[in-house]
DNA sequence: GGATATTTCTGCACCGGGTGTAGTTTTATA
DNA sequence: TATAAAACTACACCCGGTGCAGAAATATCC
């Protein structure tokens, strides 16, 4: 009768969507309250009023409750490196690009303290299974960066992996230090500052190399280099 | 009576130390002839004569069945570091010994294709468990190396981490780029030059810094730089 | 509107990795 | 030779994940 063809979804595959927000809420919330390793994935199932085999029929895996909402940025900086103008070099648009997700505390940059965010980084770091898949999505990046180097500049292939690794790398461990630092209880307002030196720092030493690292290993001063970080 | 109390294990030991190489070569065949995923502990633990539980006593996984071996590589770079002569710098220090285990191939640098080797490294990149259990290793040895950076050269922590992360992931993805071309069937020693240079080239591009990576953007020949790798 | 085909959901049995436990065998000690 | 300590075993169990067959819900066609 009146059923109108619009574009939009049909009911089966708006249901679909209300079902898997379901499931990952449930599991969302009962992982933050009781801890990832102590719900199992039929409590979960109960909670969101689903059968067990429905729920992985939603997500392939326990750890992909929390964590399909990161998927995406397992491209990012591909894309970043991909779509900087042209002219500029691959390393400056990363740079470019963390430093703006700094200042938008992008949640991704670690930087982000609102209690939920704070709470789930906190549990993805905790828990050894979840972070281990994190490692899995770091390996996906490095891949796809590799393959935008290797078709955005005409870097060759082995120099491509060699770079985007340590692209990675580097936003990797700037991320991870600043969630260090806010579980500790910093502000993130008060980390921003540092947050970003920090990066600088990090893409700097990555753009001129760890040629001149300090040789130093007897007891006694260094030398010279004074700036420190 | 005649018993005498020499220095050597005692039999307890010695009987535990039979143990647990008959079960690591007994899953190792196991695993080799009939792939990582098609066997069970349970089926280890039958063909060592053992029961699974005293399997799970000795290895506290499935995956330590085949990677214990390699637990030492975990802390290799940071004893290097450490054990620098004075005035070497760590990067130099790496890139030394790395190319030293090269010329000896060293089953760790990828570079050896005997038939086992060749199986066991080739069963190991295939079995994502395994595979994924290696990336642990990898971090393990970036926090080591770090904490060597951090007391021997006296870089300030970010920095020790970030070169740490570097250096480790420059040998690691070495590593798996000869081990690839082996699996390939490369022989090692047609191959030894090519990882010389190819090492050579990593560390190079490690100490200078990715600075000068083409920006070259658009279609058409790059302007200069013409040396490649 | 109803009949039918398709998709989705469900319960259930099962597998494999891993652990807790209680009791038995083996080695060490005296 | 008795006894204490350590190692081993069988068994039951938990949990993540899958195969399967049938029930329920949705889409489609007349």
């Amino acid at each position: 009768m009146w059923t109108v063809d619009d574009g939009r979804p049909g009911l089966r595959e708006r249901k679909k969507q209300r079902t898997r927000a379901a499931i990952s809420d449930a599991a969302i919330t009962l992982f933050l309250e009781h801890g990832f390793g102590k719900v199992s994935v039929a409590q979960v199932a109960d909670a969101a009023e689903v059968s067990k085999r429905t729920l992985f029929a939603y997500f392939p895996t326990k750890e992909d409750l929390v964590l399909h909402r990161l998927a995406d940025h397992e491209t990012e900086l591909a894309r970043v490196v991909r779509a900087r103008e042209p002219g500029a070099g691959p390393l400056a648009a990363v740079r470019d690009h963390v430093l703006a997700r700094l200042r938008e505390r992008d949640p991704i940059t670690g930087l982000n303290d609102r209690p939920d965010v704070l709470r789930l980084t906190r549990m993805i770091l905790d828990s050894p299974s979840l972070a281990s898949r994190m490692q899995g999505f770091k390996a996906g990046a490095e891949r796809a960066l590799a393959q935008a180097l290797r078709e955005t500049a005409d870097t060759p292939d082995l120099t491509s992996r060699l770079a985007a690794a340590q692209i990675v790398t580097v936003q990797w461990i700037l991320a991870h230090d600043n969630a260090r630092r806010l579980a500790d209880g910093e502000a993130a307002d008060a980390r921003y500052a540092g947050a970003v030196a920090d990066a600088e720092h990090a893409f700097t030493l990555l753009g001129n190399g760890l040629r001149d690292l300090t040789p130093k290993r007897t007891p006694g001063r260094s030398p010279k280099r004074s700036q420190k970080r």
